[in-house]
DNA sequence: TCCTTTGATGCGAATGTTTGCAATAAGGAA
DNA sequence: TTCCTTATTGCAAACATTCGCATCAAAGGA
């Protein structure tokens, strides 16, 4: 499914003028499915055509997302990622000593936002987003 | 009430030293009982006394963080900010578009945090972290 | 008190991200 | 189709954060 060209109208619709290098990392990031670093996008577009210039693949990510079309978030080490919606919303634990990362169930979070939505008239979807931690291994192996 | 010794001492045994350094960053954030930013923490020690590297301020920041006396999180501003438990646990709704900062109530999310250390045997406690979605104000103000 | 071990610091360089500004080009109007 | 307005780009510099490594000093034992 061409989900690229629903982000590239949306945009178009919120006024935003389309440009190959908008429509080319949208493109890129809306068919990988998963997290991309910006760095990550940057190497698909050398694989394929000319290059970009970082800072405005940093901008078009960010324009995506302060328009609800991907997300952006900190898995701990150093680095932001970005994903569309193709990714599916869900929250990460992140083991802020190991760094292992799991991903929870749908169920396990969606009251709280339903909550968090109705009482703070917050638009928390499509969420994404991280919770920094203690694995079970990492609190074992500690004496505290 | 004087926490940085409690924090102190957790370090101590937990095996690390107590260097100066760590001493007097320790005290600055502890006191200060709301968020800094690691160049905030210079602030503060460039006008007590000699300085400390900014790599030694984040080294010890992130010592914190990792051993549960404080908490890490991103404000969406391209700044990390850093608080310890006397800011006491809360979730912060941050609007991507228009950046403000709305803090929830404990019971709005601890149901959810309850059952994710339940479920998944991950301890998110002292909780401290955000929710990026988008405020009334900019959701109404866009055609979408 | 002095010595030894080894964890912590400072420094400078590398990396990741943002920003100001002049040049460019998308999209609408004519 | 051509022109105009102004949003977007590329570039380089600034900024935020991390890292490797030589040096230093905290902590514990002699
Ligand atoms: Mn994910
Ligand atoms: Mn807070
Ligand atoms: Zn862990
Ligand atoms: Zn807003």
């Amino acid at each position: 499914m061409p989900h690229c060209h629903t982000y590239l109208k949306k945009l178009r619709d919120h006024g935003y003028r389309i440009t190959p290098q908008r429509e080319m990392i949208v493109k890129i990031i809306a068919h990988y499915g998963r997290h991309m670093s910006a760095e990550e996008v940057m190497e698909k577009i050398r694989e394929k055509t000319s290059s970009i210039n970082i800072a405005t693949v940093y901008r078009t990510l960010d324009l995506l997302v302060e328009n609800g079309l991907a997300s952006r978030f900190d898995l701990g080490n150093g680095k932001t990622a970005y994903a569309t919606s193709e990714h599916g919303p869900h929250v990460h634990l992140v083991c802020k000593h190991c760094g292992s990362v799991t991903e929870i169930t749908e169920s396990d979070i969606s009251a709280s936002l339903d909550r968090i939505e109705d009482l703070y008239d917050f638009d928390c979807r499509p969420y994404h987003f991280s919770i920094h931690g203690l694995c079970r291994d990492c609190r074992d192996s500690k004496t505290d």
